[in-house]
DNA sequence: CCTTGTGTTCTCCG
DNA sequence: CCGGAGAACACAAG
Protein backbone atom coordinates (compact mmCIF):
# COMPACT_ATOMS: atom_id res chain seq x y z
CA UNK A 1 0.00 0.00 0.00
CA UNK A 2 2.04 2.82 -1.53
CA UNK A 3 1.66 6.00 0.71
CA UNK A 4 3.60 9.02 0.54
CA UNK A 5 6.58 7.67 2.06
CA UNK A 6 6.69 5.62 -0.47
CA UNK A 7 5.31 7.06 -3.41
CA UNK A 8 8.28 10.02 -2.74
CA UNK A 9 10.83 7.20 -2.43
CA UNK A 10 9.77 5.71 -5.81
CA UNK A 11 9.82 9.35 -7.30
CA UNK A 12 13.16 10.11 -5.97
CA UNK A 13 14.87 7.22 -7.12
CA UNK A 14 12.94 7.66 -10.51
CA UNK A 15 14.17 11.15 -11.00
CA UNK A 16 17.90 9.53 -10.51
CA UNK A 17 17.13 7.36 -13.25
CA UNK A 18 15.37 8.41 -16.00
CA UNK A 19 15.35 12.53 -16.12
CA UNK A 20 15.89 13.08 -19.84
CA UNK A 21 15.40 9.65 -20.93
CA UNK A 22 13.36 9.69 -24.66
CA UNK A 23 10.20 6.75 -24.56
CA UNK A 24 10.67 5.14 -27.67
CA UNK A 25 7.76 2.47 -27.21
CA UNK A 26 5.14 1.39 -24.46
CA UNK A 27 3.16 -1.61 -24.32
CA UNK A 28 0.21 -2.25 -22.70
CA UNK A 29 -0.82 -5.46 -21.74
CA UNK A 30 -3.78 -5.19 -19.50
CA UNK A 31 -5.74 -2.20 -20.96
CA UNK A 32 -8.07 -1.09 -18.28
CA UNK A 33 -5.31 0.22 -16.28
CA UNK A 34 -5.02 2.70 -18.96
CA UNK A 35 -7.33 5.57 -18.74
CA UNK A 36 -7.32 6.62 -22.61
CA UNK A 37 -8.00 5.20 -25.79
CA UNK A 38 -4.87 2.37 -26.34
CA UNK A 39 -3.87 3.69 -29.50
CA UNK A 40 -3.81 7.28 -28.65
CA UNK A 41 -1.98 6.45 -25.34
CA UNK A 42 1.01 4.93 -27.08
CA UNK A 43 1.31 7.09 -29.79
CA UNK A 44 0.71 9.58 -27.40
CA UNK A 45 3.98 8.34 -25.53
CA UNK A 46 6.43 7.75 -28.30
CA UNK A 47 9.25 10.36 -28.35
CA UNK A 48 8.18 12.32 -25.33
CA UNK A 49 11.12 13.04 -22.98
CA UNK A 50 10.66 13.19 -19.18
CA UNK A 51 12.18 16.34 -17.92
CA UNK A 52 10.44 15.69 -14.36
CA UNK A 53 8.89 13.85 -11.90
CA UNK A 54 6.61 15.55 -9.90
CA UNK A 55 4.24 13.66 -6.69
CA UNK A 56 0.92 15.02 -4.94
CA UNK A 57 -0.23 13.09 -2.49
CA UNK A 58 0.21 9.60 -3.42
CA UNK A 59 -0.01 10.83 -7.25
CA UNK A 60 3.09 10.59 -9.76
CA UNK A 61 2.87 12.59 -12.35
CA UNK A 62 5.79 12.89 -15.03
CA UNK A 63 6.28 16.19 -16.70
CA UNK A 64 7.13 16.68 -20.70
CA UNK A 65 8.40 19.81 -20.74
CA UNK A 66 5.28 20.27 -22.99
CA UNK A 67 2.33 21.27 -20.88
CA UNK A 68 1.74 17.27 -20.85
CA UNK A 69 2.38 14.48 -18.36
CA UNK A 70 1.58 11.15 -17.70
CA UNK A 71 -0.10 10.39 -14.09
CA UNK A 72 0.60 7.02 -12.63
CA UNK A 73 -1.35 5.94 -8.94
CA UNK A 74 -0.73 2.86 -7.89
CA UNK A 75 -3.17 2.31 -5.54
CA UNK A 76 -2.81 -0.53 -3.17
CA UNK A 77 -0.50 -2.93 -5.12
CA UNK A 78 1.43 -1.14 -7.94
CA UNK A 79 4.78 -1.04 -8.44
CA UNK A 80 7.22 0.56 -10.39
CA UNK A 81 10.66 -1.16 -11.45
CA UNK A 82 13.35 0.16 -13.24
CA UNK A 83 15.99 -2.15 -15.23
CA UNK A 84 18.93 -0.70 -17.03
CA UNK A 85 19.29 -2.32 -20.64
CA UNK A 86 18.75 -5.60 -20.82
CA UNK A 87 19.55 -6.64 -17.35
CA UNK A 88 16.35 -8.50 -16.68
CA UNK A 89 16.04 -8.98 -12.76
CA UNK A 90 15.39 -5.53 -10.86
CA UNK A 91 16.58 -6.93 -7.10
CA UNK A 92 20.52 -6.81 -6.35
CA UNK A 93 20.95 -10.25 -5.48
CA UNK A 94 20.19 -12.62 -7.84
CA UNK A 95 19.25 -15.47 -5.58
CA UNK A 96 18.58 -13.54 -2.37
CA UNK A 97 15.21 -12.99 -0.57
CA UNK A 98 14.99 -9.53 -3.00
CA UNK A 99 14.35 -11.40 -6.13
CA UNK A 100 12.16 -9.06 -8.90
CA UNK A 101 11.76 -10.70 -11.96
CA UNK A 102 10.00 -7.97 -14.55
CA UNK A 103 8.65 -8.71 -16.65
CA UNK A 104 6.52 -11.37 -14.60
CA UNK A 105 2.38 -12.27 -14.50
CA UNK A 106 2.36 -8.87 -12.98
CA UNK A 107 2.98 -6.79 -15.43
CA UNK A 108 0.56 -4.19 -16.82
CA UNK A 109 2.22 -1.53 -18.95
CA UNK A 110 6.06 -1.31 -19.98
CA UNK A 111 7.69 2.23 -21.42
CA UNK A 112 10.97 1.40 -22.92
CA UNK A 113 13.56 4.07 -23.42
CA UNK A 114 15.66 5.20 -26.59
CA UNK A 115 18.71 3.96 -24.31
CA UNK A 116 17.47 0.61 -24.18
CA UNK A 117 16.82 1.27 -20.46
CA UNK A 118 13.02 -0.04 -19.54
CA UNK A 119 10.11 0.96 -16.34
CA UNK A 120 7.89 -1.56 -15.73
CA UNK A 121 4.43 -0.48 -14.25
CA UNK A 122 3.33 -4.06 -12.10
CA UNK A 123 0.22 -4.40 -10.53
CA UNK A 124 -0.92 -7.63 -8.96
CA UNK A 125 -4.56 -6.20 -8.31
CA UNK A 126 -4.77 -4.04 -11.42
CA UNK A 127 -6.20 -1.25 -9.24
CA UNK A 128 -4.03 1.79 -10.17
CA UNK A 129 -3.71 3.48 -13.12
CA UNK A 130 -2.16 5.43 -15.71
CA UNK A 131 -3.29 8.89 -17.33
CA UNK A 132 -2.20 11.35 -19.44
CA UNK A 133 -2.95 14.70 -18.46
CA UNK A 134 -2.17 18.32 -20.12
CA UNK A 135 -1.13 21.42 -17.83
CA UNK A 136 -4.99 22.22 -17.07
CA UNK A 137 -5.94 19.16 -16.27
CA UNK A 138 -3.22 18.93 -13.80
CA UNK A 139 -3.47 21.73 -11.89
CA UNK A 140 -7.42 20.93 -11.25
CA UNK A 141 -6.33 17.63 -10.31
CA UNK A 142 -3.55 18.89 -7.98
CA UNK A 143 -6.37 21.98 -6.24
CA UNK A 144 -8.55 18.54 -4.85
CA UNK A 145 -5.41 17.42 -2.66
CA UNK A 146 -5.68 19.12 0.85
CA UNK A 147 -2.10 20.72 2.52
CA UNK A 148 1.35 18.38 1.83
CA UNK A 149 3.09 17.34 5.21
CA UNK A 150 6.33 18.23 3.90
CA UNK A 151 5.45 21.54 2.61
CA UNK A 152 6.72 24.47 3.33
CA UNK A 153 2.74 25.66 3.82
CA UNK A 154 2.40 22.68 6.12
CA UNK A 155 2.31 25.14 9.56
CA UNK A 156 0.57 24.71 12.74
CA UNK A 157 -1.30 27.42 11.46
CA UNK A 158 -2.56 25.98 8.43
CA UNK A 159 -3.03 22.78 9.99
CA UNK A 160 -5.28 24.20 12.81
CA UNK A 161 -7.03 25.84 9.77
CA UNK A 162 -7.19 22.60 8.26
CA UNK A 163 -9.00 20.72 11.13
CA UNK A 164 -11.34 23.67 12.07
CA UNK A 165 -15.20 22.93 11.55
CA UNK A 166 -14.50 19.15 10.87
CA UNK A 167 -17.30 17.01 12.52
CA UNK A 168 -15.82 13.78 12.57
CA UNK A 169 -13.31 11.74 13.50
CA UNK A 170 -9.45 11.85 13.19
CA UNK A 171 -8.75 8.83 11.63
CA UNK A 172 -11.04 10.17 8.55
CA UNK A 173 -9.65 13.19 8.83
CA UNK A 174 -5.79 11.93 8.81
CA UNK A 175 -7.06 9.79 5.58
CA UNK A 176 -9.10 12.53 3.88
CA UNK A 177 -6.93 13.59 1.07
CA UNK A 178 -8.86 16.67 0.37
CA UNK A 179 -7.83 17.87 3.45
CA UNK A 180 -3.93 16.41 3.82
CA UNK A 181 -2.63 14.27 1.14
CA UNK A 182 -0.66 11.61 1.21
CA UNK A 183 -1.77 9.70 4.64
CA UNK A 184 -3.04 6.56 4.35
CA UNK A 185 -4.30 3.83 6.69
CA UNK A 186 -0.80 2.76 8.11
CA UNK A 187 0.98 6.13 8.53
CA UNK A 188 -2.91 7.35 9.96
CA UNK A 189 -2.50 4.78 12.60
CA UNK A 190 1.00 5.54 13.09
CA UNK A 191 0.59 9.08 13.77
CA UNK A 192 -1.75 8.68 16.00
CA UNK A 193 -0.13 6.40 18.45
CA UNK A 194 2.94 9.01 18.06
CA UNK A 195 0.83 11.66 19.02
CA UNK A 196 -0.71 9.54 22.03
CA UNK A 197 -4.65 10.79 20.10
CA UNK A 198 -6.83 8.08 19.71
CA UNK A 199 -7.86 7.66 16.43
CA UNK A 200 -11.41 7.51 16.70
CA UNK A 201 -12.03 10.92 18.61
CA UNK A 202 -13.56 13.74 17.44
CA UNK A 203 -11.79 16.31 15.73
CA UNK A 204 -13.99 19.08 17.88
CA UNK A 205 -12.62 17.31 20.91
CA UNK A 206 -8.84 18.61 20.47
CA UNK A 207 -7.49 20.61 22.76
CA UNK A 208 -4.60 22.99 20.89
CA UNK A 209 -1.97 20.52 22.44
CA UNK A 210 -3.37 17.34 20.67
CA UNK A 211 -4.00 19.46 17.96
CA UNK A 212 0.19 20.34 17.92
CA UNK A 213 1.12 16.80 18.92
CA UNK A 214 -0.97 15.38 15.55
CA UNK A 215 0.94 18.26 14.02
CA UNK A 216 4.39 17.23 15.10
CA UNK A 217 3.68 13.26 14.36
CA UNK A 218 2.77 13.78 11.31
CA UNK A 219 6.21 15.29 10.18
CA UNK A 220 8.05 13.14 12.15
CA UNK A 221 6.52 9.42 11.56
CA UNK A 222 6.26 11.02 7.44
CA UNK A 223 9.93 12.09 7.67
CA UNK A 224 11.40 8.98 9.21
CA UNK A 225 9.45 6.55 6.88
CA UNK A 226 10.91 8.43 3.97
CA UNK A 227 14.46 8.30 5.90
CA UNK A 228 13.49 4.52 6.04
CA UNK A 229 12.51 4.32 2.15
CA UNK A 230 9.17 3.62 2.86
CA UNK A 231 7.17 0.46 4.48
CA UNK A 232 6.64 -3.22 2.71
CA UNK A 233 4.29 -4.64 4.58
CA UNK A 234 2.51 -6.87 1.35
CA UNK A 235 4.02 -5.96 -2.13
CA UNK A 236 5.73 -2.48 -1.71
CA UNK A 237 9.30 -1.99 -3.44
CA UNK A 238 11.49 0.33 -4.64
CA UNK A 239 12.11 1.15 -8.44
CA UNK A 240 15.15 -1.47 -8.14
CA UNK A 241 12.80 -3.74 -6.36
CA UNK A 242 13.47 -3.34 -2.83
CA UNK A 243 12.03 -3.63 0.26
CA UNK A 244 11.53 -0.32 2.57
CA UNK A 245 13.22 -0.45 6.22
CA UNK A 246 9.85 1.10 7.99
CA UNK A 247 7.73 -2.06 8.70
CA UNK A 248 10.31 -2.42 11.73
CA UNK A 249 9.54 0.70 13.36
CA UNK A 250 6.13 0.39 13.21
CA UNK A 251 4.21 0.22 16.39
CA UNK A 252 0.48 -0.22 15.73
CA UNK A 253 -0.76 -1.08 11.95
CA UNK A 254 -1.22 -4.41 11.48
CA UNK A 255 -0.64 -5.44 15.06
CA UNK A 256 -4.37 -5.16 16.66
CA UNK A 257 -4.63 -7.98 19.92
CA UNK A 258 -0.33 -8.15 20.31
CA UNK A 259 0.75 -6.26 23.05
CA UNK A 260 1.57 -2.37 23.09
CA UNK A 261 5.76 -1.64 22.99
CA UNK A 262 5.32 0.77 25.39
CA UNK A 263 2.56 -0.35 28.19
CA UNK A 264 2.08 -3.85 27.32
CA UNK A 265 -1.74 -3.74 27.30
CA UNK A 266 -3.49 -5.45 24.27
CA UNK A 267 -3.99 -2.75 21.40
CA UNK A 268 -7.37 -2.60 19.92
CA UNK A 269 -8.75 -3.05 16.40
CA UNK A 270 -11.48 -1.27 15.41
CA UNK A 271 -13.15 0.03 12.10
CA UNK A 272 -13.28 3.65 11.70
CA UNK A 273 -14.22 5.40 8.43
CA UNK A 274 -14.36 2.05 6.50
CA UNK A 275 -10.73 0.97 7.80
CA UNK A 276 -9.35 -1.08 10.36
CA UNK A 277 -7.68 0.92 13.06
CA UNK A 278 -5.24 -0.20 15.45
CA UNK A 279 -4.61 1.49 18.57
CA UNK A 280 -3.73 1.22 22.47
CA UNK A 281 -6.65 2.31 24.76
CA UNK A 282 -3.64 3.52 27.37
CA UNK A 283 -1.55 5.19 26.02
CA UNK A 284 -3.62 7.48 23.35
CA UNK A 285 -6.03 9.48 24.93
C1' DC B 1 -15.25 -13.08 4.46
C1' DC B 2 -10.94 -9.86 4.48
C1' DT B 3 -7.63 -6.09 2.71
C1' DT B 4 -7.28 -0.09 1.09
C1' DG B 5 -7.62 4.13 -2.09
C1' DT B 6 -10.80 6.60 -4.22
C1' DG B 7 -14.98 7.94 -6.64
C1' DT B 8 -19.97 7.98 -6.29
C1' DT B 9 -24.24 8.03 -3.97
C1' DC B 10 -27.07 8.58 -0.01
C1' DT B 11 -28.59 11.00 4.03
C1' DC B 12 -28.83 14.37 7.21
C1' DC B 13 -29.10 19.09 8.79
C1' DG B 14 -29.35 23.97 8.88
C1' DC C 1 -35.69 22.93 -0.87
C1' DC C 2 -30.85 23.66 -1.68
C1' DG C 3 -26.01 23.04 -0.58
C1' DG C 4 -22.54 21.13 1.96
C1' DA C 5 -20.61 17.74 4.88
C1' DG C 6 -19.91 13.37 6.10
C1' DA C 7 -21.15 8.69 6.12
C1' DA C 8 -22.02 4.74 3.50
C1' DC C 9 -21.43 2.17 -0.34
C1' DA C 10 -19.19 0.36 -4.50
C1' DC C 11 -15.40 -1.39 -6.85
C1' DA C 12 -11.13 -3.16 -8.04
C1' DA C 13 -8.78 -8.79 -7.42
C1' DG C 14 -6.66 -12.23 -4.79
Amino acid sequence: MPELPEVETIRRDLREKILGKEISRVDVLRAKIVRADHGRFKNFLKNKKIKDIDRVGKLLMFDFGDQHHLFVHLKMTGQLIYVDSDNLVAGGHSDGPDLLVVPNVHTRAVIYFVDSSVLYFNDMRAFGYLQLANELEKQAVIKKYGIEPLADNFTINNFEQALKGKKTTIKAVLLNQGIISGIGNIYADEVCFEAKIKPIRLVSTLTKQDTKRLYTAIQKIIKKAIQERGTTFNNYVDPHGKKGNFLSFLKVYGKGGEPCLVCKNKLKKVRVAARGTVFCSVCQK
